[in-house]
DNA sequence: TCCGTTTGCGCAATCGTTTGCGCTTTATAT
DNA sequence: ATATAAAGCGCAAACGATTGCGCAAACGGA
């Protein structure tokens, strides 16, 4: 039982493999190929359940309909929810997913990389974990790139994120109007792109609120749960104890909590907590929590769409490098 | 700036396309090539950072190193978790992954497949989602293919899933240990195998325990938020209310909570729960939920070495079908 | 000197498609 | 009737890599 060829249709229906070809690949009427003879081809091709050889089609037309994806880590909900809108959308698209997970590793971002370059993919959609843009920069050079959630600020590389500085001046703000004044922001990766943008509007807010005397500190070096739980301890034990926490992460979030159990104290009564990344369970969890979510299905969907009339456009002049920042919005909880 | 083929390489150095094909795959030495041309070819490869052209190779050798997957929701973070691991196993061995969400919908799954035929994967790892194996025996005749997390009974189809029929047993034997007597389940999709089993392995608790006097009811019809909330409502409000739940997942487990808040039942005083399925969050979530833990990473572990090794042993008569069933744990919370 | 081996490498077919070009045959115009 | 155009289809060259077979040169032994 060996699968089907337009060679092997060819000889089937007595017809060339140029016209099985055109008929099969719906070129018949433009390449003037009688109806007869179209509708001959593709019963037959049909009753023999023909499938074309994607691969050999791909080395032909050099279009492979597929999209390269890399995230750091597919374990994490918050990019497991942005891999699921990107593969529903690109599969809405006709494209498939080559999906890579970087673990935050940049080695294995560039070996991923490297593989989908190799492997003829139409387009990247990458979550970049290194601090350089130059290996990205020149990959972009011949096939369409975009960056989500995280970019550099010194390229012209086309990006989608959430708009990181809005989100750290609203988590701010929303504390300030709940009446907190000693605020406290518990970060992750200090020179990640997200969590300084975060950190700048957290920053900017408190300055822009300095008058109505609101004071801040920021703590903490990553996105673990432990990280934040050693800051939350520090910090709510401390002489000058914070009245409101702004974590940047929900494992962040889970630390603080779990701080603020062993502790004694009750949120948002003894300390309120506001984080950030949306998730189904911060719902169930007493109180409900805060926060600001990333607008994930937009970010998905945006790339996606980018990414697709890049290819599409082909070479054409007029590059587009859509340089996206995308508002996130906040979810209010109790623990305010 | 062209890619580099064999035959630029060819040209630059002077050698024939073979010579180059076997100096760069590493069969130099096999084909006698002396080491002085081995050294030139390498280098000159290096210097213009050849990097093979995986399509022509795919379709010359008719090996993609490329696998198959698809999962009913990549949202769902048992099956983002399940993915995950395979993910990073098969990176590990060598292979991509090319994911499709098929959305809980069997035409997907069709079409899914289909396009990992047509692209000639190596082998294809599926979370079925249909209810007869015809189509994917067929498939599986010419492809290696492996089931997770769901399978046939009727087929020698090879797996690796839970042994949910433990899992439920499991379940019901724990409350009962804790003195539960009046227990009720409520389930998921009936017609899903693994619904099918929890139910039959805690059936089957409940009647060796029957004699203890302990006796269950169980509801439900879909593995939703919704679901769960309007059982245990129903159920809660009853005359003759149950003193222990088990939630056939974790959704189920979430519309049970704000049942419980609702009514203003206290989790495990008033009515003990118990769920299935393992999530950071429920560690967080007052009280702590004890579980029933799906082997994650045993399931992908064991998948991808055994797809990989069918992959691999080529058309040896004796094919390995492994049906393997990886017993879950239980997870103690203080929901009991 | 002649022949058999070994060493070192190239020829050309092949994988399954796509597509520019051109070859027939039939229809239309003059 | 002849020229021209259109309709209907096939030839063969790509795409880039792999590989069975075989050729030539060098070497050794008799």
């Amino acid at each position: 039982m060996k699968k089907d060829t337009l060679l092997s249709i060819s000889e089937k229906t007595g017809f060339s493999i140029s016209t099985v070809s055109r008929v099969l690949s719906g070129k018949g009427p433009q390449y003037r190929i009688c109806q007869k003879t179209i509708d001959y081809i593709t019963e037959v091709a049909q009753s023999c359940n023909y499938m074309p050889n994607l691969i050999a089609q791909s080395l032909r037309t050099n279009k492979t309909n597929t999209i390269g994806l890399t995230v750091p880590n597919i374990d994490n909900p918050f990019f497991s929810t942005l891999a699921a809108v990107i593969i529903n959308q690109t599969k809405r698209l006709g494209y498939n997913i080559l999906l890579t997970d970087t673990m935050e590793n940049e080695e294995n971002e560039v070996q991923a990389i490297n593989s989908y370059v190799s492997r003829s993919v139409d387009g990247i959609i990458a979550v970049p974990v290194g601090s350089a843009p130059d290996y990205l920069e020149t990959v972009a050079r011949n096939i369409p790139l975009i960056l989500i959630d995280r970019y550099f600020d010194n390229t012209s590389l086309p990006y989608v994120c959430t708009d990181n500085y809005s989100g750290g001046y609203m988590a701010a703000e929303h504390l300030v109007n709940k009446g907190y004044r000693n605020l406290m922001a518990i970060q992750g990766v200090p020179t990640s792109m997200p969590n300084k943008e975060r950190h700048r509007g957290f920053a900017q807010a408190v300055a822009d609120y300095a008058e109505r005397g609101v004071r801040a500190r920021v703590a903490g070096d990553s996105f673990s749960v432990d990280n934040g739980y050693r800051e939350a301890v520090a910090a709510l034990t401390s002489e000058d104890k914070p009245d409101a926490i702004f974590v940047f992460s929900t494992t962040i979030l889970l630390g603080v909590i779990k701080a603020a159990k062993e502790l004694q104290l009750r949120i948002p009564e003894d300390v309120a907590v506001i984080s950030f990344d949306n998730n189904r369970f911060l719902d169930y969890i007493d109180p409900a929590i805060t926060r600001v979510e990333q607008p994930v299905n937009t970010i998905g969907k945006l790339a996606t769409d980018n990414i697709v009339r890049m290819i599409e456009k082909g070479d054409d002049k007029a590059i587009i490098t859509p340089q996206i920042l995308v508002r996130p919005a906040l979810i209010e909880g109790r623990s305010c």
